[in-house]
DNA sequence: GTCTATATTGCGATAGAC
DNA sequence: GTCTATCGCAATATAGAC
């Protein structure tokens, strides 16, 4: 009776049979937690999308929190691959900052990213532990690296500033504007590839050189 | 054999009973919906906090919905008010983005209007009118006020930038960073205000001059 | 399918405003 | 005293849980 997709495994060469249902499960559950929320979601409703046993998923993931976790960790994991200090390195300032704020732009701005928000700002306040994870993981990561990036330049005088990490989250909240918020709130639509270089660039011109002018 | 409170009415002179018995019942339920959302929120849970029937709940405010709408409305309304007053005019540049910066955090860092950003990311998709009733007299309207500023001060070339409208929408950003996000999310209790006095002027700094020595 | 929870409504009784 | 808002309680409807 259940679907009749049989993606069973062994069509990733490089992945077990165990990693590749926990991708199924967390794939299929993650529309089901963003609809109806973390509280209301029940583990049969996810068994309803994706088959199998619900056996599977305690023992892969040990409780329904555990699997929500599993989705947070996993979408930071992939979202965030791309702001990795690594991907920066041997740039100047300027490039590495547009760099960043185009990558954290696009990541907190994909539909799963957006949802992911919305449900965390939700139920924060009554799952502390998985909003501590989806901050780390997304923004407060995203912060952290870019605090990093900071420092070094910092050291090489590239810039001029007394709190480093204080910065890197101002920075970080100028992506997540009201643009952000508005598309949070279902006010707007994904706005254009073109808006978002704009406003990218216009972000970095600020951080770095301030609205006044010099002479 | 009803609750003794006899709060009936008559002890506000320029309010009628029923304008009185709606706020009595707004106040009652806020905190409800805060803590519960929603969803996990049932009219007996508000008339076992204010008392008195279910139906002078739904002569007056037609339904939960409505009633929800009603509180966001109101608490809204009242907590931003705030933003309305122009303490800025006759200032220079410097000053006016100070104030507009310690006095939007001091809104929206506010336990109300917290609570009201949760529950309203939460349920914005499912209510798009009180979302946009949120946006709009909140983050929309610094937004606006703040960028009709920007425009004065670029008219007396005080500041040079391209988009005054997406200027201001980073600064707001930047005022709404990742401390908001952690307070939001719960994983924060309140700056104190030494901290938010410092961040407030280090966000006018770097948006006025960024973080580029001057040389 | 039954049972529970909960949104919504109906209506007679009561209490406060004028 | 009349009028209206509110109360109290019960009834209906319905969706989801078990």
């Amino acid at each position: 009776m259940a679907a009749g997709k049989k993606t069973t495994a062994t069509e990733k060469p490089g992945k077990s049979r165990q990693e590749t249902r926990r991708e199924e499960i967390i794939k299929a559950a993650a529309p089901v937690f963003f609809e109806h929320g973390f509280a209301g979601t029940s583990i049969d409703d996810i068994i309803a999308k994706v088959g199998g046993s619900k056996r599977t998923i305690y023992s892969e993931f040990g409780s329904k929190e555990g699997l929500f976790a599993a989705i947070v960790t996993d979408n930071a994991r992939h979202a965030l691959a791309a702001l990795a200090p690594e991907a920066m390195a041997g740039r100047n300032l300027d490039a590495t900052l547009l760099e960043f704020a185009r990558e954290l732009n696009r990541v907190q701005m994909s539909p799963t990213v957006l949802a992911l928000y919305r449900l965390v700002v939700a139920e924060g306040v009554r799952f502390p532990e998985l909003a501590k994870l989806f901050y780390d993981s997304g923004p407060g990561l995203a912060s952290a690296r870019l605090s990093q990036v900071l420092k070094e330049f910092l050291e090489r005088g590239d810039i001029a500033l007394d709190d480093p990490d204080g910065a890197a989250d101002e920075f970080v909240g100028m992506i997540r504007d009201n643009r952000h918020l508005k598309t949070v709130l279902g006010l707007m639509s994904r706005p254009s590839a073109e808006d978002t270089e704009q406003r990218a660039q216009t972000a970095v011109r600020i951080f770095l050189d301030g609205v006044r002018p010099r002479r």
